[in-house]
DNA sequence: TAAGATTGAAATCTCAATCTTG
DNA sequence: CAAGATTGAGATTTCAATCTTA
C-alpha cells in the first residue's frame, strides 16, 4: 500500500508522556503562580514581577543593573522592561543613575525603600511558597523535579 | 540562651530545593510558553488561550458547554471567561445557545470554523511542543515530570 | 546600520459594580 | 441572598514607530 502525505493530517505528533507532561506543567505553574499572587495581594503587597526586579538589583554588585541586564535576567522584552522599571521609580523603589560608559543607556539602582518592600514582600512569599510548595514536595522530588526542568532550561 | 521572636526576619524559609525548584518551574514554564506563542503568532495563528477554549468545547459531549464550566476547566476568572468567549464568538469560532435548564445561563458550542482552526493551530503547536518539550524530554524524564508535578497539582 | 531605551495607540486584563434568575 | 454572566473604567501589556548614541 502506497504511502500518502496527506495520510497523516498533522506532520508530528508528540508522544502521550510529553503531551501528559506539557499539560501538567502549565497547569500547576498556572496554580501555584496565582495563588502566591492572591497571597501578596491580600497582603497589600505589590506582584511577583516587582518582587522578582528588586531582587535582581539587590544582588548585583554596586546594587544597580542596566536596564538591558535586567532584561536578560528576566527574559522580559525591551519594552516590559521599560515599563516595569518606570513605575518601580514612580513609586521610589529604584533610581535612575547615568551610564558614562554607554551614554545610550543609564543604570538603575534599588532605594532603601525598595530593599525595605523587598523584604517585606519576602516574608510573605517565602510562607506562601513553603505552604505551595515545600510542604507538598519532599527535598528529594524537589531535586529530580529540578534536574529534569534542567534540560529544558 | 533565650529565644526571641524577632531573632529570625522571615518566620519561614523555603529549603534550598524548594527554592531552586520553583525557581525553575517559573523560568522553564516561561521559556517554554513564550517559545510557543511565538511559532503561534509567526503563523499568523491566534494564541494558545483560544486553542485550550476551542480544545475543550470540541472534546465536549454535545459539543457544547456552558461559560460556568469552561471557567472551571480552564482556571479562569469568570470574567476572563467572558471575555474570552466574547472574542470567540465575534471571530465566529464558537456560536451562543439558550439554556433552557437554567436561564441565568447558556451554552457555547464551536462552530466548524472553530473545528477548522483547532486543526491548523494543532498542526503549529504540535511540532512547537515536539521541538521544545518532546525532543529534549526522554519519555522516562517526563513520566518522572508528570508525576512529581501531580503533587503540586 | 545596530543597540539601548522609550512611547503613543491599540489590545487585553482586572476590579468592582451590575443584571438576571435560582 | 447566592450563582451565572456581563460590563464600564482603570491598569497593564503589546506592537510598532521613534529617539539617541555606538
Amino acid at each position: 500500500m502506497q504511502m500518502h502525505e496527506y495520510a497523516t493530517p498533522s506532520a508530528v505528533i508528540p508522544s502521550p508522556e510529553t503531551l501528559a507532561a506539557w499539560t501538567r506543567l502549565m497547569r500547576v505553574q498556572h496554580k501555584l503562580l496565582a495563588g502566591i499572587e492572591a497571597e501578596l495581594k491580600s497582603a497589600g503587597l505589590p506582584p511577583l514581577s516587582w518582587y522578582d526586579a528588586l531582587l535582581e538589583l539587590s544582588r548585583a554588585p554596586g546594587g544597580r543593573m542596566r536596564p538591558v541586564e535586567l532584561e536578560r535576567a528576566m527574559l522580559l522584552a525591551q519594552y516590559s522592561t521599560s515599563r516595569l522599571l518606570e513605575r518601580l521609580v514612580r513609586a521610589g523603589l529604584l533610581a535612575r543613575e547615568p551610564c558614562q560608559i554607554d551614554r545610550r543607556g543609564q543604570f538603575v539602582r534599588i532605594t532603601a525603600d525598595g530593599e525595605a518592600l523587598r523584604e517585606r514582600m519576602w516574608n510573605v512569599y517565602a510562607a506562601a511558597l513553603e505552604r505551595h510548595v515545600g510542604a507538598r514536595l519532599p527535598a528529594d522530588d524537589a531535586r529530580s523535579l529540578c534536574r529534569i526542568l534542567g534540560k529544558l532550561a
